[in-house]
DNA sequence: CGAATTTAGGAAAACGTTTACCCTATTATG
DNA sequence: CATAATAGGGTAAACGTTTTCCTAAATTCG
């Protein structure tokens, strides 16, 4: 009936597959104390000769603090979490693939969650990750929640990617482009490239972002005298980009006076307009001029017909962490550039 | 000098902006003991009553359990890990995506990691996965490195997707489809429409996948007694499918007899074939037959002219949480399927 | 040379959980 | 009715860190 505990020896490591900060002292004749102050870099904690012991046995065994005994004591952690809207959309993807060599390359780790535009799974993913003390709060495409508002008042660690939260925030970091600069851009390229009808196809326009292209471009447009149909399909259900694309095309092609250039506010939405042409106006394929945005590297390949404002995505990344880190609330707005149509610059 | 420890209070939750089982208690006048078996439903440890009161006050107080907190003492987490090797890679990203929604559907976390195909990385995200208590590995194209193979013995949480374990492992679970049968039916299909000579075009060939596919087509078209123009595009550094397509493509072009069916082992590299035709053999693009594998869902929309394999990418995430949940090891090998041309279908 | 400061490092508290162990009151079993 | 089993719940240990005290030795300063 020994009530002796029993000590962690070092030998355990073996069995419990895990070695912690307790075996390495105890191999360094050390406290363990001491091994966290070198493992951190204390100043003044340590003698270089300490300093070496240690390591060495830390090598040996192979030892990493864990992190749920680092962020238990110190309220925080590593961890950064992206919410992304949809990541199905390509353009989401490349930006999380930045964010996540951007992240890892200032020392945090990603965890990316999909809130497939639900406020619901949105605060969920908020409460989670606050039971996780993130350090960091991506939110790629927002939408309004009850806890986003609960979170409004300390909102130092967040950054808004894209579109601007959807509540008024103290305390915002913001990155995206310049829309309204971008899609004015377009209009004067379209003017100047295109005699007929101005065509425009866009989604939903709870995104601010899709909001301030709209709102842009049709200003612009009036401002060059230039009339514009406007073809709006609210993505209902399951109804993708691609979807809309195809449906706001047809709708635009059914008009007495089709329009000979049409602007597509994302990329998706210019695929699915080409492939009602594609599928139903053949002729008009070549002489119809298509704008998209977004601007994918894949383009250049399969979608070599497609004119468009490249958002430099790649660059999102950096931006993302210079914005988290940033003691002071600020906007990033990244260069966007006009590209011409792969094809255009062979002819 | 007193040194009376002052203990948690209730109204602390205000200062923190974080609430503890603690108060939770307080609040409902038990022990944490208590809050914690009516969160976590031990059986026979508390009444009805109990439960209501305690409910109540998480509820109140909006308590979440703390994870750092959990998992220190119980050893394990809720975060599964997917390394990828390149998010880069559209079916990649849609395997991660589909992978998130089956992992927090079974109430995971994901956290997602960009392996860029270097030991290195990959190593690096082992152990700082270990140091999560990571509760599953799930490897998206894994490549040979040290910790890995330190990590062969233990493997009960590890999948492997696409691409098999370049260690012998123990314990080894795969989801992925049947290439060596996927690629014979495409031999197959293009022996029936297509009586000139067979094209190949593939890329690095230290993936499982790619070695099954290229292994499987070569000897399926021995059988069929066809003879095979190879195109092996060594990926050196930078070099994407979509480049190794383009080069691929030329290479047969130059040949004497060229190919007049032409499979690719991927859609990135089908895409790159057919950039390289639409530049320089423009005349061949309604002859030549290009074969992909993959078929992501843009295909119906921007490659209409691409042939493949669809694998079911949208299916992978379920399979994933199977392998992981098994007690033994086992394969899942997901049905693939032959798609003909969108632009076929319609002539 | 005495006093003040710095260096080096140990002991122990605290972070928020879960759970083994203990106790009491009630219910079931013979 | 005596006893065994069970329901209900509290106490405290344990998980692996970081960090606050504390102390002793070494160094600097006047």
């Amino acid at each position: 009936m020994s009530t002796v505990p029993l000590r962690t020896t070092a030998s355990s490591s073996e069995a419990k597959g895990t070695v912690s900060i307790a075996e390495v002292a105890a191999r360094a004749n050390v406290s363990i104390a001491t091994v966290s102050r070198v493992l951190n870099g204390v100043s003044n904690k340590f003698s270089p000769a300490t300093r070496q012991t240690v390591m060495e046995a830390v090598e040996a065994l192979g030892y990493r603090p864990t992190v749920a005994g680092r962020s238990l004591r110190s309220g925080q952690s590593r961890l950064v979490a992206v919410l992304a809207s949809n990541l199905g959309n390509p353009s989401m993807a490349a930006i999380a693939a930045a964010a996540e060599v951007a992240l890892r390359k200032a020392g945090y780790v990603m965890v990316l969650c999909d809130t497939h535009d639900q406020p619901k799974l949105q605060d969920e993913y908020l409460l989670e990750m606050g039971s996780h003390y993130a350090r960091g709060l991506v939110l790629l495409g927002a939408v309004d929640s009850p806890q986003l508002a609960r979170l409004a008042h300390r909102s130092g660690h967040m950054v808004f990617v894209n579109r601007r939260s959807p509540v008024p925030l103290s305390d915002a970091r913001y990155v995206g482009i310049d829309n309204v600069a971008a899609v004015k851009t377009v209009a004067h390229w379209m003017a100047g490239h295109c005699t007929g009808k101005f065509g425009l196809i866009h989604g939903d326009v709870r995104s601010s972002a899709t909001r301030e292209r709209v709102d842009g471009f049709l200003r612009s447009c009036r401002e060059l005298g230039r009339p514009v149909a406007r073809s709006y399909i609210r993505s209902s259900d399951g109804l993708s980009h691609l979807d809309t694309g195809l449906a706001g095309m047809r709708a635009l092609m059914a008009l007495k006076q089709p329009p000979s250039a049409v602007f597509c506010t994302s990329d998706l939405i210019a695929y699915g307009a080409y492939r009602h042409l594609r599928e139903q106006h053949p002729a008009l394929l070549d002489r119809l001029i298509l704008v998209g945005f977004d601007h994918s590297p894949l383009n250049n390949w399969i979608a070599p017909w497609l004119h468009g404002v490249r958002v430099p995505y790649a660059e999102y990344g950096d931006a993302i962490v210079q914005a988290l880190q940033s003691k002071l609330p600020q906007d990033i707005l990244l260069p966007y550039q006009w590209v011409n149509a792969a094809s255009a610059a062979q002819t």
